[in-house]
RNA sequence: CGCGGGGUGGAGCAGCUGGCAGCUCGUCGGGCUCAUAACCCGAAGGUCACAGGUUCAAAUCCUGUCCCCGCAA
């Protein structure tokens, strides 16, 4: 925001991106990216994202978080429930735009919208491309064990993240990066990215790209609750990774007397193990500690259902969890 | 009105077919010991989320409100 006295021409003060910008995303990642856009004078005509769902305990409404953040800046904001029907788009290609700033949308883009805006659709994605294309990249790079992924910026296509790559920025993972961590951090890189190449294009008028190595293309599918359960015969450095790819959401979880415990912290033992995958060797108030297929991790923070995130002192304190006993 | 669990000393829980508020840990005091997570004795600390109702009597039963959480989306 400038000030600009009465007494001054405003258009004067007023320098206005001479690109004609839209964005089209829903969730905080996306709202990052957005917010960097307007905080540096990059502000979208309008804003695309998700219809309003019903979410949450008892289902209330609610807007999407690029919703909120662009109806605070008074931008006019569009939820089409899809973009594939000729309905749909229509109303939007009759309007003249020179890029299309795409992150985390969730509905799929069709060819006549790809190649609406002049420079085309540029997709903010959270890998460094062609590795872990697809829904879950960053939880993807952690269960691998990755040590580094990163923002792509691509001209988006008809496939599924296989555009050209305009800019990448690379993000380091630290041994003790969760997704949610991790998200924040790739998130405030895609944003400033997503500047970065904004920037450049309103200079140069143009983009250049590279086509990507499809030969090392990898897939991160979508993440689901199935895939949260720890597995005990799973070695324990990958069962240790998945609870980081699993914090906060769906979170990593066992089952124990029936009931569901959630993981959320847990270390890496040095010690070896002969015990059946999933015994609970000892349970001291500095940690649980479950044998798994080799190693031994030691669960440090965890939640029962309807209960509180709670230190594993905590949660003995209350409960008679005993070494022997099974989780699974 | 999507389904469900819960709010009890500082922490985590039990009690909830109504009748003296309990357990584990922590805290404080003392003792015993120099045994990988010590042990023994003692003490402090709670208007049982809030408001109303039923009752001789409510943490417990009924109604309403606030807050926390799991599932599902």
């Amino acid at each position: 925001m400038r000030f600009v006295t009465a007494s001054a021409p405003c258009l004067a003060y007023f320098t206005p991106s001479k690109m004609r910008l839209a964005f089209a995303g829903t969730p905080d990642f996306a709202a990052a990216v957005l917010a960097a856009l307007i905080d540096n004078g990059l502000k979208p005509e309008f804003v695309l994202t998700q219809p309003d769902r019903a979410q949450g305990r008892g289902l209330k409404l609610a807007a999407s978080p690029v919703k909120q953040l662009a109806s605070a800046h008074h931008i006019p904001v569009l939820q089409p429930p899809t973009l594939k029907t000729a309905d749909a788009h229509a109303p939007l290609l009759a309007q003249p735009l020179d890029v299309l700033v795409v992150a985390a949308y969730g509905l799929i883009l069709p060819q006549p919208i790809l190649d609406w805006p002049r420079f085309g659709c540029l997709n903010v994605h959270a890998s460094l491309l062609p590795r872990w294309r697809g829904a879950a990249p960053i939880q993807h790079a952690l269960l691998a064990g990755d040590t580094q992924t990163g923002i792509t910026l691509m001209q988006m296509d008809a496939g599924l993240d296989t555009g050209a790559m305009i800019a990448t920025r690379e993000v380091p993972i630290s041994p003790d990066d969760t997704t949610g961590s991790l998200h924040d951090a790739l998130a405030s890189a895609g944003a400033a990215l997503a500047v970065d190449v904004l920037r450049q294009l309103e200079k140069n008028g143009a983009l250049t790209s590279v086509p990507q190595d499809n030969i090392l293309a990898t897939y991160a599918s979508k993440i689901d609750k199935s895939h949260a359960r720890i597995d005990w015969t799973q070695d324990a450095a990958t069962i240790e990774r998945a609870i980081r790819a699993f914090n906060p959401v769906p979170g990593a979880y066992l089952l124990w007397n029936g009931m569901l415990l959630k993981l959320w912290r847990a270390v890496l033992l040095p010690d070896a193990t002969t015990a059946t995958p999933g015994t609970v060797l000892t349970a001291r108030p500095q940690g649980i500690d479950v044998a798994c297929r080799t190693g031994v991790l030691r669960i440090l923070e965890l939640q029962p259902a309807g209960g509180k995130r709670q230190t594993a002192a905590a949660f003995l304190a209350g409960h008679s969890l005993l070494p022997g006993c099974q989780l699974g």
